[in-house]
DNA sequence: TCAGCGATTAACT
DNA sequence: GTTAATCGCTGAA
């Protein structure tokens, strides 16, 4: 048995799901990690928002619209979408299904488990904080994501996803209607994002 | 070419 | 609860 590796990199079929929903929910526990300048950062993903294609009105690619920069929601899952907020936030998606299937899920929440220091420094905190890495312009910046890895695949060596067999209990998986996103009309109340309540600190 | 705006955050009161 | 910061993207001219 292989039960030893704890940690396995999530491979790249598992983006290709088309249901972006689905793979919100599922990447709740699951690890991102990037590989800045030569320092590993992990953290968990404790909460997501599903963004599902052409007919989301929420979605950068609502209406089948491409343009320069949401280019790599068209391309096959397993990359990264990266873009600029309110002029200062960098938010990271995964991008999902196959090629001309824009969806992406965005990464709304994460729990740092290493490079706690390294962590703090980017976040410019002091002291840790329970809400440290909640927030999608937070979590990017934990983990030293910024608009250079827009497009990278998550298969490389900047960023990747793995599987470290933690998983929410039904019961503290939490779906609601997305935020910031009013304008969206009838699929601003979708039920696409996905909280882990509850989700352990210490590890 | 350019005005308006956004999948936000932090620092206020 | 309110608001300033801040800039690339978009779409219209």
């Amino acid at each position: 048995m292989e039960s030893e590796n704890l940690s396995q990199i999530i491979p790249v079929s598992y983006y290709h799901n088309t249901d972006v929903v689905w793979l919100a929910q599922d990447l709740l526990g699951k690890v991102l990690c990037t590989n800045i300048l030569g320092i590993e950062t992990r953290a968990i993903i404790v909460e997501t928002e599903a963004y599902n294609g052409i007919t989301d009105k929420a979605s950068h690619a609502y209406g089948g619209k491409r343009t320069n920069r949401n280019d790599a929601m068209y391309r096959p899952g397993g990359i990264a979408y990266v873009y600029l907020c309110y002029g200062l936030h960098h938010l990271f998606n995964v991008v999902t299904s196959v090629e001309n299937d824009p969806k992406a899920v965005l990464i709304r929440g994460i729990w740092p488990l290493n490079q706690l220091e390294l962590v703090l420094k980017r976040r410019n905190q002091i002291k840790m904080k329970a809400n440290l890495g909640i927030g999608p312009g937070k979590a990017s910046q934990c983990l030293g994501i910024n608009q250079t890895h827009n497009g990278i695949d998550l298969m490389g060596n900047h960023i990747w996803l793995e599987n470290q067999n933690l998983v929410p209990a039904t019961h503290q998986i939490v779906a609601g209607p997305r935020v910031g996103v009013d304008y969206a009309g009838v699929d601003a109340l979708l039920p696409y994002r996905f909280s882990w309540k509850n989700y352990p600190t210490k590890f």
